[in-house]
DNA sequence: TGTACATCAGTGAACGCGCGTTCACTGATGTAC
DNA sequence: TGTACATCAGTGAACGCGCGTTCACTGATGTAC
């Protein structure tokens, strides 16, 4: 049957942002396109009809979950101060156990690097995150930001990557700690 | 047909060297069973043989290549000159081109997480590879070993994925070279 | 304003495919006599 | 030492299953008159 024309757009944004969700907390090849849809709320069908394959998904969910990202760091004061808060956001226990709300480098890091549509759309989205964390933030003066930026994104990243690896919540816990103090 | 009894244990070290090497390159999921038995040169029959399930193998598979890794530690001469070299062959673009031969948690990240067998044995393995780092380099005089290494190993997997992850070859050695500054 | 009809997002059965796993069978090897 | 036979790793067809994707069909909505 026909449906209310508004209310296709925002179907596709729930499409959208379930996928971005649920790929994040299981990783591309585990979530069925079915899955997505039954939690959007509709049977598997209608998802050719906004969208061309699961691989153009998988590219539009993660410049879903990029955008998340982006508008974090934004809402982040720009002061030593917000620099402290959203390291240690990053590096909370809160968010190694919630990849789903999560960054999506650190919750999709393999499976990324071996789809090649994606790992296009992630590169764009890390010199992104490189250039606006190491303006929006102050750094030591004379010191140079981007590489003090990329040094920070890669402990974060490594240690929540670690974090989450492991079992034991006290060796979890500290590798989360160490990174923070870096 | 029966075997000589001696080429059975060959050839379970087989398919689990192949295995460690395919899962390594391209995830747990996308390798089947099927083609790592046809890389050991046998068809997929005799798998059962050799291991319970698929499952049972990204466990065994897992535990090969950490003893390969151990092995490449270990083998590093215990200075500071050591140390410099292990950590620049971490960060090296042949490591990042040839994840089959390399670190697991870098090259399996995500997937680890989910599996809870294989979880576990990770954990195992990181403890290990944590407490041999701080033993075998030097460390600064006064300062905390442990938590050097963990700060170490944090940044080389971050940088290790995050150099993956990016297809821009030179913002992809950029990473790497910030990195190993660290 | 009321009626007739085209539209098209959603339904759900069906498709071909590759997966992990099973199993009846094979036949050279190792062993009992 | 020679023969008869049990062993068991390997073969390859077959299984059930879930996947991504397709498609004939449905029927309330929006539009033409």
């Amino acid at each position: 049957m026909r449906y209310p024309a508004a209310e296709t757009a925002a179907k596709h944004a729930r499409i959208l942002d379930k996928a971005s969700r649920l790929f994040r907390e299981r990783g591309f090849s585990d979530v069925s396109v079915a899955e997505i849809m039954k939690a959007t709320g509709l049977t598997h069908g209608p998802f050719y009809n906004h969208f061309l394959s699961k691989q153009e998904l998988m590219v539009e969910a993660i410049r879903h979950a990029s955008e998340q990202a982006l508008k974090e760091l934004e809402t982040t004061p720009a002061s030593e101060h917000g620099k402290r808060a959203y390291k240690s956001a990053y590096l909370s226990v809160d968010h190694r156990d919630h990849p789903e709300d999560g960054c999506l480098l650190a919750a999709l890091a393999s499976e990324i690097a071996r789809e090649p549509t994606v790992k296009s759309a992630v590169t764009t989205i890390v010199k992104i995150m490189i250039a606006k964390m190491s303006s929006h933030f102050p750094w030591k003066r004379g010191r140079d930001a981007r590489g003090e930026t990329i040094r920070m994104l890669t402990s974060m990243v490594g240690a929540l990557v670690l974090a989450r690896v492991v079992e034991d919540d006290d060796l979890s816990r500290e590798i989360l700690e160490q990174a923070a103090r870096q």
